[in-house]
Order: C-alpha cells, then structure tokens, then sequence
DNA sequence: CATTGAGCTCGGCTACACGA
DNA sequence: TCGTGTAGCCGAGCTCAATG
C-alpha cells in the first residue's frame, strides 16, 4: 500500500469535517422545524383548551387515529407542547438554539425548572458540556442553577486574579457542592472523607466541574527542608492551573486561610509551569461562616475560595427518621429467605 | 452477534386546582 | 364540599447506534 502524502492525509480531512459539520446543521435544522412544530401545536392548545371540554384529550385521540404511525400526539406530550408554546415563541428557536438539544432534554427542564432565565442557563450548559438527558437531570436535580449561577459566593478572585482568569474561576466554583456519593458516617474523620472522595473520584471530578484532572491525595512538597501536603490537588485545564482543595469537617477557620495562601505560594514556585495560571485554593468545608470567611480571605495574596460541601447524611431530621435504618432493612431481608 | 447506553414515549400514581 | 380535570414524578419498555 503506498504511503499517504501529507497532502492527500489533508484531504481526506477537509471533506470529514466539512460532512460532520453538514450533518450536525441538518440535524440541528430538522430539531428547529420540530420546535417550531411543537410551538405551533402548543398554540393550537392554548386557543382552544378551556376547562372541562377535554380539547387536549380529544386532540390526542384524534391524531392518534389520523397518523397512526406518527409518535408524540400522547396527552402528556401534547400538555408538554403547550407548555413550550407558553414560554417561547418561534422566534426564541433561533435566538437560543432551542434546536440545538432534543424534545426529552426540553421535557426535563419544563418539568423541573420554572424560571425562564434559569431554563435558558441549563439549555447553555448542556450545549457546553454535551450532557446527556440523565446527566441534565441530575444536574437540574442538584439545583447546579443555584449553586453555580446565583450562590453568592465567597472568595477574594475578584481582587487576586487577572480579569480574564476571574469570572472563568468564579463560574466553575460552586457553593455548596454536593458530595451525596459518599457513604458517611458521624464518626469519619477529615482523612476519611478524603479517601472516599478519591475512591468516588469520578463522581467527585462531575461534581467538580469540567475541566478538572486529578493530580493527586497528600499532595507532597518540600519547603525550607519541611514536608508539607495540600489534601487534593487538581489540574484545570479550561483554567490552565492548578486547584489545591483543603477539606475541613467541621466550620471554616481564618488561619486555613493562612496555611492556603502559604501552599499556593508554594505551588507557583515549585510546581507551577510558566505558562500557567496562577494557582487557585479552595477551602471547602461543613459550615461556612461568611463574615469571618471574608475577613481572612480579604488580606490573603492568593486567589482563595471557601465554599460548604454536603454529604447525604445532611437531610433533613425529619427526612432521616423517615428512611428505614440499615438493620430493619437487613431484618426484613432475612424474614423473606 | 450480544451488550450497552442514550433517547424517546407512554402510562400509573398522586397531589393539587377548579367549578358546579 | 365533592367530583373531575390537570400537572408532576417516576419507572417500564421500546428503538437505534456504537462497541467489542
């Protein structure tokens, strides 16, 4: 076989990104005439439904019968139709590429989320990361929203980082981040949570956002002869620098903002490249406490954030003593065999 | 060819809203 | 107040494409 020329290697190239490119603005344009569609359809509803005259169950029934073959006239879908057709008109299609994400990723979010601000926020996001309609429910489920778009977070970014670096860290951290995938116990200690977190890191790197490769648990690094290690540590490389994580089980104290400040002084000189960013810490723990949060971090010469983390035992007391202890299950179980 | 994952549609269950 | 309509939530089952 001969050797392909680099020439012929570009070719070939060219034409694969020219038909992934047409078949993803087919795609798109057949998704948009559906929207549009649906919109249409909603409208039909919305003039015609009144109460009690059953107009979306008869609608159902009859298209069923006209297009026997088609999908989607069930009552429930029409009722989704309508709903769209309440929140966006056929120009919005365009405007936020309505078309861009599927019907079922639409259905999630007419169904979970009722602002139109935070309904356009999660249509972004999911044209961000590509999820999938399971990973935006679990996103939604998680009230990602809430915590990333809105929290008012606490960190000294604004004053510590270039422009360019600040609002890119500051939408990627969150406040409180979800660690539910853990399974804690009252007696588990600041090491054990970290090592759960390690063995869930798949989970923990979801969580923590797009970008994040894990570096390393005890992060080791010698100072002045003196062994010192940053709990995690992680690589962003949409960020392009390092995150060193300080866990902390009970309330935020001002001296872990010293010790941070201290390790990521450490971090720009000995492991830092060049071309990298400044270095980021977050200090992440049970209890924030605001004031005296910003207080420590005001005067601190690295960028720092401190933002609370819930674990699954952080339900409602109610809630808890609702769900059936781990014996009355395992006793159950038992009285089946 | 079997398996797996994503997307899609549907129906059951339930809580709430409406109006006679 | 009560019967009926509406909407939300969740799981089941299907198709289709990718993968080994």
């Amino acid at each position: 076989m001969l050797t392909p020329s680099n020439q012929y290697l570009q070719a070939v190239e060219e034409i694969n990104d020219y038909v992934n490119q047409a078949k993803c603005r087919a795609s798109v344009s057949v998704n948009s005439e559906i929207m549009k569609t649906n919109i249409f359809i909603g409208n039909v509803i919305i003039r015609n439904s009144e109460w009690g005259n059953k107009f979306v169950e008869n609608l159902s029934k009859d298209m069923k019968m006209r297009f026997p073959s088609a999908k989607g006239y069930s009552v429930r879908n029409l009722k989704y139709m309508k709903k769209f057709a309440q929140i966006f008109t056929e120009d919005d299609i365009d405007e936020y590429g309505l078309g861009r994400i599927t019907w079922s990723h639409h259905q999630i979010l007419m169904s979970k989320v009722s602002n139109r601000e935070e309904y356009i926020w999660y249509l972004e996001k999911t044209l961000e990361h590509k999820w999938s309609v399971d990973d935006l429910t679990s996103q939604v489920k998680s009230q990602l929203y809430e915590r990333q778009a809105v929290a008012n977070k606490i960190s000294n970014f604004e004053r510590r980082l270039p422009a360019e670096q600040k609002d890119m860290v500051l939408s990627t951290m969150k406040d409180p981040y979800m660690f539910d995938f853990i399974d804690y116990t009252e007696e588990m200690l600041e090491t054990d949570i970290e090592n759960e977190l390690v063995k869930n890191v798949t989970s923990l790197l979801m969580e923590l956002g797009t970008g994040f490769a894990f570096m390393g648990q005890q992060y080791h690094l010698e100072v002045g002869g003196k062994d010192f290690y940053i709990d995690l540590l992680f690589y962003n490389t949409k960020l392009r620098c390092y995150v060193a994580i300080d866990l902390k089980t009970g309330e935020f104290k001002p001296e872990q903002a010293g010790k941070m400040n201290f390790y990521l002084s450490a971090l720009d000189d000995l492991v830092k490249a060049p071309e990298d960013n400044p270095s980021v810490g977050l200090i992440l723990c049970r209890d924030e406490n605001r004031t005296i949060a910003e207080y420590a971090l005001r005067d601190m010469s690295k960028p720092i954030g401190v933002s609370e983390y819930h674990l699954c035992t952080d339900l409602p007391l109610d809630l808890k003593n609702a769900l059936p202890a781990v014996e009355d299950i395992r006793s159950r179980i038992d009285m089946k065999k």
